[in-house]
DNA sequence: GAAATTAACACGAACACTGTTATTTGTCAC
DNA sequence: GTGACAAATAACAGTGTTCGTGTTAATTTC
């Protein structure tokens, strides 16, 4: 066979080629090293250089003979790879949300991939003050001249990249704000849900916190429920989801409150 | 003239012309364009855009006809400066430190870039948990396995890259850790100092969550007062300091404390 | 209009990515 | 246990990209 690509690789080839080893792992469960050599067309060496490093990352898991997904619950909750999944739609929606922000309005941000875009728009909308407890979002908010940007401190959690735990709960209940804007990993037409308690406890005493509560949900964590129930829909001022989202479910939720449909 | 260097930089050898030229203007107060280009021996088009990149950070000012050190008090306070200087010296004092932390222990750091220093040591001391405030502490902590992270919020101050003000001082109110790790920005034999009164107020909380509290002062700090009072050295119950400071001055403090001189 | 500054292009070194070959490690059959 | 084979790693070399720099030309500023 002829090498199209006899050397020298771009980093941004082998990112992308790493994204396609991702995501065959997690639709196959399981990979032998040489079926992604077949899958990628580079040499075994460099698939064990990638292996590596989504190893590393936390990403697959890697045992003799190939690499696997990780267990599902830990998998999803894995801050890294959140964020990479969906980005269009989450951007699509982000939009659509920082148009409900005003100059001069106060906001409070969770610790979740939508609305770490939002906070990437925040910075043209004018003078406001952002309040998080994602280390992300920090980072995003830092540098904008016109945002009062307040950390919600906590218990570092890893997994999450955010601050948590009772020391953030009650850094929450020291504010008021205008909005805040929130996802989790699941929802049905009627209920949201995360798989984690202490999660739970820090979002609702966010939505306590604001004056309106805006979720932000791409069509990937819908209609499915997780371990723990959240809060109902109808206790949400509006819901903003992608075009990807089932018609029903969209009418269905909006016997709760309003829907945005966002376009990509 | 013959030039040794005809093209191709390492980043390095920029970083460190950077700091000359940096180093140049604050002793002088001011430099032409041409004056630089005599001092580093490189062209006038790589003078200025080491210029333009200094400026953008906020370390120069640059102005037609050369460039300016930026008045002294808004100098002294950029975070990004104050990192750059001494940093032997802190190196020094920041293992002298992190001797007294032992395995199980809590810690505090303020934002400070000798307790930063002392967070970078901390990781390989065995399982901890530190609290500090300071955003580098803890982008320098978040990985580290065996450490507890708890970010102590509040309002971002971007002079600082830490958290600040009301929130912060409640968030430090409901810890008591085991030891606190501070610095200040200038201090005499008898007194510590700060000219920012929300910063004196910030670390007397975190002095006053701590069983023990250990300043850290490198010699350019002292003898040198400043606006506001911060705490007597009585009030602290160790002081660590490197090589530099003259003799009598240490004995004088240790009328009130003891002191360990940071060999480096 | 002259000096200072910026823009545009080109060169070269350092770095990152990949492949080949050699060595080590682990596993299974006997 | 031991040998043989496959898998994984290590070491080296080649190639492309990026980054820093200099030169020259265009622009701005006083």
């Amino acid at each position: 066979m002829n090498k199209e690509t006899p050397s020298g690789g771009s980093t941004r080839s082998r990112n992308i080629r790493q994204q396609r080893i991702t995501d065959y792992v997690i639709s196959r469960g399981a990979a032998s090293a040489a079926e992604l050599v077949e899958l990628t067309g580079v040499s075994l060496m460099t698939v064990h250089r990638d292996l590596d490093e989504l190893a590393r990352r936390g990403l697959l898991r890697k045992f003799r003979g190939g690499v696997s997904a990780l267990p599902s619950t830990v998998f999803e909750s894995n801050e890294e790879y959140r964020r990479q999944v969906h980005v269009e739609a989450k951007a699509a929606i982000a939009r659509k949300a920082a148009e409900l922000v005003e100059p001069g309005m106060s906001v409070m941000l969770d610790d979740s991939t939508t609305a770490l875009e939002v906070a990437r728009l925040l910075p043209s909308v004018g003078p406001l003050t952002v309040a998080t407890n994602y280390l992300q979002a920090i980072e995003a908010l830092k540098g904008a001249e016109e945002v009062r940007l307040i950390c919600l401190g906590g218990d570092y959690s890893s997994t999450h990249d955010s601050f948590n735990g009772m020391a953030c709960i009650e850094a929450v209940e020291r504010l008021t704000v205008d909005a805040a804007f929130l996802s989790t990993s699941s929802m049905t037409a009627q209920t949201t849900f995360h798989q984690e308690p202490e999660i739970i406890m820090v979002k609702r005493a966010m939505m306590a916190a604001s004056r309106t509560r805006v979720l932000l949900m791409d069509s990937s964590k819908m209609p499915r429920p997780a371990l723990h129930r959240l809060a109902p829909l109808a206790e949400y001022d509006r819901l903003v989801v992608d075009e990807g989202v089932p018609a029903d479910l969209v009418e269905e939720a909006r016997q709760h409150l309003p829907v945005d449909v966002a376009a990509l």
